[in-house]
DNA sequence: ATGACCAGCTTGGCTGGA
């Protein structure tokens, strides 16, 4: 099976790019961020034409995520519990969204941003982190949960875990996304039995996953490596091979992101 | 060549992205 995650920027603006990977990669689950529509407004037809089943959250033009699949898609999730919200009110955003597929429980993540450390963004983004970490945290232990689930927290993470997952370190500090709160929360998930296995597989530093639209940054190499994949033990040992599609970020009307795409043993 | 922001909505200048 061929699993692979996507902040696709806009799904209606790259629908026909969306479906062109999928046959081209020949993926059988897609995880996707960033489609920046409601549900009404996704272009489910083009997935299902092509054999796919297709679940969306998505509440405005800000956030949203999907996810499309030929292997089943069944107990879909539009939020995980306890996920918090954002505001004065707090206001549960589209970002996560989990379906069954093929076995595997998928969950497809936009984390937070943060914007800037002193914004109300950034402990929302550490928050909602930990929060995920103790739902996931449950699903996998003994009593609670399952150990012998498969589990894909699959997406856009909005943190840079090393030094080298961005360009330049130097130009980092004292934003988000580098933070050692933001490290220490993305790193909670492997101390909660999780294994980010997209590094596992691609070691190779300047490995990027994202690339700003400005100052030639794709040309220049210029990115950060921000989108991951961590897998439960069991679906960890079904994992053969990680490859970053960076080809996608070429040519006029791409993403800024790139597909990671995980590939599991039957 | 991989090339000098992009998307959506309020359609024109914001917000959000990272």
């Amino acid at each position: 099976m061929r699993l692979a995650t996507w902040n696709i920027n806009s799904i209606r603006a790259r629908a026909d790019r969306a479906v062109a990977f999928l046959e081209r990669s020949g993926t059988d689950v897609l995880a996707l961020q960033e489609t920046k529509c409601k549900d009404d407004q996704f272009p489910r037809g083009l997935f299902e034409d092509a054999g796919y089943e297709v679940a969306t959250v998505g509440f405005s033009q800000w956030n949203g995520v999907a996810i499309v699949s030929r292997v089943g898609l069944e107990d879909v999730e539009t939020a995980f519990p306890g996920q918090p919200g954002f505001g004065e009110e707090p206001v549960v955003e589209a970002r996560a969204l989990g379906a069954t597929c093929g076995g595997v429980r998928v969950w497809s993540l936009y984390v937070p941003n943060g914007r800037e450390l002193d914004n109300p963004h950034y402990p929302y983004k550490l928050s909602w982190l930990e929060e995920l970490r103790a739902q996931a945290a449950s699903w996998i232990a003994e009593g609670s949960g399952d150990p012998t689930a498969q589990v894909a927290l699959v997406g856009d993470w909005n943190v840079a875990p090393l030094d080298t997952d961005v360009w330049d370190i130097g130009l980092f500090a004292g934003k988000t996304h580098v933070s050692p709160a933001e490290r220490a929360a993305f790193a909670a998930f492997a101390e909660a039995g999780y294994a980010e296995v997209s590094r596992t597989f691609v070691p190779a530093e300047r490995t990027y996953t994202y690339w700003d639209y400005q100052q030639l940054r794709f040309p220049r190499n210029e990115g950060m490596r921000i989108d991951f994949t961590y897998a439960s033990p069991a679906l960890a040992a079904r994992v053969t091979g990680v490859t970053v599609d960076r080809n996608e970020r070429k040519g006029k009307g791409a993403s800024d992101h790139v597909p990671v795409i995980v590939d599991l043993t039957d």
